[in-house]
DNA sequence: CAGATATTGATAATCTTTATCAAATAATAA
DNA sequence: TTATTATTTGATAAAGATTATCAATATCTG
């Protein structure tokens, strides 16, 4: 549901329409949140950045992740140990396949998820508001070297 | 699957099978673990155990569950802010139901999940180990007590 | 009971995220 | 363009949860 330069000019709007100043530090994060499809860690931002600023500080990504997560342009994926990883490409709740050898997150298609949240709110009584769905295992490239190291492939 | 006294004895069996011994305080842990519905944080297991054992130390409870976790006997329910809590009723994949409000943590009988994992599988390519099912909301109790915060309730 | 090993309690270390604050910058209007 | 004001930045300290360390203690086996 739109392209990178549509989510960019989306979270501009919301920028300008909540009285936030448009700083480079700020554009360039967006920048990278929006063209990344990796679901990149605050870290992997701030070394992404360190090209174009050399004097940008680590504060500075966490600020604009938590803003823009408050503003809803982004999507936080986050795990007890700390490396919590960022959707700007979808900022609504989707599922998520991550591998657990490499750490790479990918988005599956998948349908039939709006019946379960009827569900949960049947069984519970919870009002719901939003839901996480994360699926872990090994993904294609590490299956793969993992046949080569045990000799198995070809 | 299974009664708390089950859960108990087998959780029992596993740490024989695994040469850990039974201390007094690792069996306090495992019995608050299987009788607790309340998904507990480490501090709360903690709290609850400084009646019958003013002595025990926080790094014992968190070393308990590390060990039960590497069992498979616990399901960690991690959470980024740190707040994690855990399931020794139900140590595989289930789906909760969380209050935002009140962090209380309920198990919804929920069915059709076995085919949303195949159907990752094909879209991914990726070995599918284990899942993870959260629906974030306000329970009953929240949404009563909200209601008559604002008048609206009888 | 004795010996070997695992566990405990107390505390330091680690690591990610948040808070602090002076200096720098963006937005606005004169 | 420049001045004014509020926001943002960079650097660093602080916070908070989990893990590591290590001597003392307790369990298990025989
Ligand atoms: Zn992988
Ligand atoms: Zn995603
Ligand atoms: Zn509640
Ligand atoms: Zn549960």
């Amino acid at each position: 549901m739109g392209s990178p330069q549509q989510r960019y000019q989306q979270i501009l709007c919301k920028l300008r329409e909540s009285n936030h100043k448009l700083t480079p530090q700020r554009l360039a994060i967006i920048d990278i949140l929006v063209h990344s499809r990796s679901h990149p860690t605050v870290e992997a931002i701030f070394e992404m950045l360190q090209e174009d600023f050399p004097t940008m500080s680590l504060a500075t990504v966490y600020r604009n992740v938590v803003l823009l997560k408050s503003l809803g342009e982004v999507l936080e994926i986050g795990f007890p140990d700390g490396s919590n990883r960022y959707d700007g490409n979808k900022p609504y709740p989707h599922p998520h396949a991550i591998c657990v050898r490499c750490k790479k997150i990918v988005d599956p298609d998948l349908r039939a998820l709006g019946n379960l949240t009827a569900q949960v709110r049947q069984r519970t009584g919870f009002k719901i508001l939003t839901h996480r769905l994360d699926f872990f295992g090994v993904c294609r490239d590490c299956l793969q070297s993992e046949n080569q190291t045990k000799g198995v492939g070809r």
